[in-house]
DNA sequence: GCTTGGCACTCACGACGCGCGAGTGCCAGT
DNA sequence: ACTGGCACTCGCGCGTCGTGAGTGCCAAGC
């Protein structure tokens, strides 16, 4: 065996040492617990070498070593071996995911799922709106002055809204106005179906004075109202930015290191928008992103690392999910796990 | 003034103490920073016989005196004045809830404000069905083989289900079952229309051969599929143990005993089966209920306090709220803010 | 030139001991 | 019934010290 490669078999062995035990790991334990083949001595040599190229570091003079940010990185890199889930967890995955009545039960489902198969935080971003499309459009008369708009999309989201009419429309006006909406938007993509829609109410101003109203019978008022609910509906400005947490008690498992790892950690999982900073930007299509420390977006986050993809019916990525932890924790297993279980939503995706 | 009457004095202001400094409180710390009038040693006598009764411990021999939960259920029983919320306070839930979209965004909100306002946990129930008649339901036709069914309760809440058919209705079939479920269905409670639903979907073997359909000219098979969903949406299991959490990162502020005091809260918060025992069988209109350590249901959480109350439309009780925290906290401006939001969402939910 | 055994050195950690001081309980005096 | 005085208790912080895991380096060996 080659200096070279053995070197990267003592990190290897350094960092699941590390993982397993969360203690420094020593020179004589290494060949003990992993059979290098080699004295004790010449892994010491091996690892001030590897010290000195800052894959390494010894949390005080003269004890063992634990690997640094640099040191897991190279890790995930070149030395994780792929590591398959068991059958029992596939299992387990697509059984607990089959019973999911909607998208908001896949999304609640999959959170759990994934901080009980990781042991971690898990968080998971509701599909995004603007990569799908409109399916259906409902106008649902409460009384003639509230109607209900439903509007369904491609990735089986439902929103619904509420609308307070200025005026009165009647049956007919309503009619009318529904086949306008549902010619404007169903099968549009988003963006598109925005911009026809607003064609639908346009400005009074604008308007040459005396030209036909888009919506003849309704009064332009209420059907400004409509339109206005289902732009803000579809503006993705709330949706956008859900996202489940959960498996904060596995937060519990940092033991130490309270105030530097796990508050500002807490304080994140509130701040939705950070969260989606944090997991967003991920792969897709089986590739997981993996941030390590001080990688991240996020500077008291720096003693935290990110495992995160993205899912999407087909391969497109609408959304990511992912799990957040320690530094210190077992790479292969968590991406293995995170990789899976977006293979699964995104299965679920493709069937809803 | 009487004995009787300064020992309650005492305990108030050691409750105070403790809870402000969250140190053991000694005599002479007392009457100096209260006005109690008399001599360290008079206090000592009082504390003596406060902790004979057993409203107060002390940790270990000569050290100062803590209350214990007996002492605080004395306390918020009779020795609480009204802590009325500051003007800011009372204008920041009126704003920060009028800006609510539709009854998640209530929620959700709530649980914000509230956690913000005690620097709490904070848990707020979603309303639950039972307590509330169906406004609306409507059939959406998506596919012919689709079918959207949207419940509308008169809580504000909006459940939706996608229905696959056994087989196709054509138009005219649906209208007939549209509107035999809206007039089984609209108005009633829910048990009610539970029943009223479910003989429009008889099961076949009771029915006498060759009786009517209940909904002519339907295949009873889709019928009996649309009326499931609806008996599914309607059982409540899903929605009736719904809760929003928010105000983990208070949980830092638990500072000492971290294993004992937050790693249980931690699990519990994720159990919502759970925490709706805890927060539940909460008094109403204006009623707040304070547990207080080992009075709760949960043998993990006994050194924490639950302070919750119910609130709802009108002066029913469709729902709990209230927060989570350590049995050292400020009961009366806790109880304060708990009882102002849960008033200012029972008149939002009056008027929507 | 790598590897290995040997050896002196370092330093975190836990145990032990000690003095300080806040706080108590009790008693005698008012 | 309250108060001042006084002896007593005991947790806490601090410095000391021995232990042992682990290191770095060197000289010998393959």
């Amino acid at each position: 065996m080659i200096q070279e490669e053995r070197r990267l078999a003592v990190l290897r062995a350094i960092v699941e040492d590390y993982v397993a035990t969360e203690e420094p790991v020593g020179s004589k334990a290494l060949v003990e617990r992993h059979g290098l083949g080699v004295s004790p001595a010449t892994v010491r040599n091996d690892m001030a070498a590897l010290e000195d190229e800052g894959y390494i570091a010894q949390p005080h003079t003269s004890a063992g070593r634990i690997p640094t940010d640099k040191g897991y990185r190279l890790f995930v890199d070149r030395l994780t071996t792929v590591k398959p889930l068991s059958g029992a967890e596939r299992r387990a995955i697509s059984t607990f995911l089959e019973g999911a009545v909607d998208i908001d039960d896949v999304v609640q489902r999959s959170v759990r799922l994934l901080s009980q198969l990781t042991r971690q935080v898990a968080v998971v971003q509701y599909p995004t709106l603007s990569g799908s499309t409109v399916r259906h459009v409902e106008l649902v008369v409460l009384t003639p002055e509230r109607v209900l708009v439903v509007l369904i999309l491609s990735s089986g989201r439902v929103e619904q809204r509420v609308v307070e009419l200025p005026a009165a429309l009647d049956e007919e006006a309503l009619a009318t106005l529904r086949s306008r909406v549902l010619h404007a938007a169903t099968g549009q993509r988003i963006a598109e179906a925005m911009e026809a829609l607003a064609t639908l109410a346009p400005d009074p101003e604008e308007l040459p004075h005396g030209a036909p109203s888009p919506v003849p019978g309704a009064d332009p008022r209420s059907v400004a109202a409509v339109v206005d609910v289902l732009l803000e509906a579809m503006s993705d400005e709330r949706s956008d930015q859900r996202v489940a947490v959960g498996g904060a008690a596995n937060l519990a498992r940092f033991g130490d290191s309270f105030d530097t790892a796990v508050r500002p950690l807490l304080e994140a999982l509130e701040e939705h928008v950070v969260l989606l900073k944090l997991i967003g930007e991920a792969g897709s299509g089986g590739l997981v992103t993996v941030r390590i420390g001080a990688e991240g977006p996020i500077e008291q986050l720096s003693s935290t690392s990110v495992v995160s993809t993205g899912y999407g019916p087909g391969s497109q990525s609408l959304a990511s999910l992912g799990i957040v932890g320690p530094t210190r924790m077992d790479y292969p297993s968590t991406m293995a796990a995170v990789r899976a279980v977006a293979g699964y939503v995104s299965r679920i995706l493709d069937e809803g």
